[in-house]
DNA sequence: ACATACATGTAAATGGTTACATGATTTA
DNA sequence: TAAATCATGTAACCATTTACATGTATGT
């Protein structure tokens, strides 16, 4: 992630942080508003990275200081600015530069596994009651991530056209494919999860054995 | 996650925060002095949850604040106070109250997943070996989380036999599986994940189709 | 004696969340 | 004309990370 310092001093540091190059990947596609940016990362792309507006206003306005972005200024009403925001070439060599940088896994931090751990000390019944809701929430974002990933697959997005629009029809394919396949991780990695949870259900109404049974089994 | 406001105010969201649980999970083991949790948040344990020393010690204070561990001073040197914490009653029902609340599953924040997404703007070389590096890191990740499900399943980690010494005999069977099912689901994991990963790899190879001959095929 | 491990903290910055605030435009 | 959506922000807080600071006990 190793980013340098730039002259203002913003971003000196080796964070995970990957939310300003979501938004340059985003805009890629065509330019947006502040407030479609929002929408974004809230709604359609939820399940691949979330910001809410608070986090996404200054973070715009850093970015056109870096010289990533631009906003286009439009008068609106009688005195509110309104601005639409593209990307610059510059921003697009930062976008390939942090592509190709290697990717800096975070440490895990899963609190159901956490939960899990000291599932013995809890009422099975509760215990099972959590992961059963857990599971519920997962085929939930699974059905909604499998949505995405067939309308991805049919160039059926209303972003992914766009971004089509603007690169040679013999990488469409390809770009669709790969596309579609991060959201064929998210579907299998919650598939996983869910066998998991059973699994976990299993062990904590499995009949309780003497160390001498648990031998001759 | 909902967690009332108590007297002091501390704690009044609704964070996903899971630290102070992992800590008392851990003390349920044992006593521990701050110093030893320290490394075993930095160690032993790193693949559940990590924090360092700045987070522990004054999150210690807080525990113990809330009653739910004590701190038995001891002097050392000439005038070193060290202290070592133990779980209180107060501190195992939160424990348990925690275990039984339903888990909040934070949103989907994967940094290498939105990186794939813009990889069809990347050098495919570049891009494959960001990929490969990954996955060199999840091997090892696995290696070590595989040497601790075999040690819990032996029955053969410090912390397990601590914890074990004050259960009965007839639970150890189930407390060891359990908790080394935690770390089945961290391999199985990492698993799916290189598996993605060298798939990803094969699209951002795969020969470059006309929308007609995708069509053919 | 010197290095390493033991032991405990503080300070500053970052990324993210929640809540608050405000006004314009469109639609029912 | 009232509600919903469009549109843009600020303030405060929380968890986490990085870096800094200090002193003791132990083993070589």
């Amino acid at each position: 992630m190793r980013r340098n310092v730039n002259a203002e001093g913003s971003w000196a540091s080796i964070h995970a942080m990957s939310l300003p190059h979501a938004i340059l990947g985003v805009l890629e596609a065509r330019p947006m508003t502040g407030y479609e940016l929002c929408r974004f990362f809230d709604g359609t792309a939820r399940w691949v990275w979330t910001a809410p507006q608070s986090q996404i206003y200054p973070l715009l306005r850093k970015l056109e200081a870096e010289g990533w972005i631009e906003g286009e200024e439009q008068v609106r009403g009688e005195r509110l600015k309104r601005t639409n925001y593209s990307l610059t070439a510059a921003g697009m060599d930062e976008l390939r530069r942090w592509l190709g940088e290697p990717h800096a896994e975070p440490a895990v931090r899963d609190g159901l596994l956490l939960k899990s751990l000291f599932f013995d000390l809890a009422d099975p019944d509760e215990a099972a009651q959590v992961l059963e809701q857990h599971v519920a929430e997962l085929r939930e974002r699974i059905e909604q991530w499998s949505a995405h990933r067939t309308a991805l697959l049919a160039r059926d997005t209303p972003l992914l056209k766009e971004r089509l629009d603007h690169r040679p029809a013999e990488t469409h394919e390809r770009i669709a494919r790969l596309k579609a396949h991060a959201f064929d991780h998210l579907i299998d990695q919650a598939e996983l999860r869910i066998r998991w949870c059973e699994q976990t259900r299993e062990l904590l109404h499995a009949p309780v054995t003497t160390p001498e049974a648990a031998a001759r089994a």
